[in-house]
DNA sequence: AGTAAATGTTAACCTACATTAACATAATTT
DNA sequence: AAATTATGTTAATGTAGGTTAACATTTACT
């Protein structure tokens, strides 16, 4: 495992000394997941928060009628895990679903909380990072009330041009919060225009 | 000014000795403002984060088509800001405006960053706190994909009480992504059920 | 108390998007 | 290569929620 993506991670928020990296990397696990593999399932606890390495999952909720929505996809260089499920070590909310053969480094619950301990500069890594997942989540609000579907698929396209073109449709689809055959017609619009 | 109610927030997470509260106390600035008033524009730099003692608070995104899309309510005992801008310190996307006569406890950029120097503990705090607003932004993303219009409204009337008595209920449809004629549509037909 | 402003309701009509279903095409598996 | 399985498209019809507009009620101001 080439753990140097994970600690350029670490190193655009703060710095740690090589001690201090050799630690952290000794309590983490590096994880293989193959296309199609859950990494967490709705209704178990969350028991690690996950770095991409490499690879695509999605993050959905399947609903009481079997509908799944997608509230986020990750790839290389992003984290990962039912937050709420994590933090709280309660049951998920939701499944993360890899999309693609998955390479991972885990973080455990304890593992983590002990290197809060241990390098306490940890804590403001991690703080960084919720608050930017919290105002890109709160953005996406802000694109679902005030946007139409096409809209939002145009942005969705800019913002994230890798992923369109590395997730089937009707994932994006469900992801946008609305219906692959809807998409599609979008799509058949943008092309007119 | 009593600041009991936000060291006893603080408490949930972490305990601060004696000097730590003082220094802590020493930092922020109390601050009340008048129903309707600004406590963050649009376009403005958030310079503050703030803690609510008494009155009621809204956070809302205005359109392009001059439309009002409230994102958050906020009382007694929350924290509130334009979280993107203060930390950035970039222009804020959203306002925060005063539904109620509102005393806050501010702390500004500069002031918290210190206390973090100070207070290494602080950053626990924050990132605990920015957690739990991260994982209610899921969950409303996905109560907004897989609820209807009503559901999301009897959910909101449960899970929110205090705030469905004291906001005019033309916000509250606002908050929900509807029109309040739609509301009131929705209302009078759970009266009939 | 009287007036203006803010908030809430009702109803007719409209639109963005969902549903269903049939079919087309690409990607895997055998 | 054939056969599944996964993914994508098109079109008819249905519905949740929007828009407009007129009116009712409450709250705030002079």
């Amino acid at each position: 495992m080439d753990p140097k993506p994970l600690l350029d991670c670490f190193k655009k928020y703060i710095s740690l000394t090589n001690e201090e990296e050799l630690l952290l990397l000794s309590k983490v696990t590096y994880r293989k997941y193959l296309k199609s593999q859950y990494i967490v399932q709705q209704g178990d606890i969350c028991k690690f928060t996950g770095f991409i390495i490499s690879g695509c999952t999605k993050t959905f909720y399947m609903d009481d009628g079997g509908q799944e929505h997608i509230i986020l996809f990750a790839i290389e260089d992003w984290w990962t895990s039912d937050l709420g499920s994590f933090i709280a070590q309660s049951p998920a909310d939701f499944n993360v679903q890899c999309i693609e053969n998955t390479e991972l480094i885990q973080f455990s619950f304890d593992a983590i909380e002990e290197l809060f301990i241990e390098i306490p500069k940890l804590e403001r890594f991690f703080r960084k990072i919720v608050e930017r997942a919290f105002v890109s989540t709160q953005k996406r609000i802000v694109r679902n009330f005030s946007l139409t579907a096409k809209e939002q698929y145009v942005q969705f396209k800019n913002m994230y041009p890798t992923i369109e073109q590395r997730v089937p449709q009707y994932m994006i689809a469900s992801y946008l919060g609305i219906t692959k055959e809807f998409l599609s017609k979008i799509k058949s619009q943008l092309l007119l225009e």
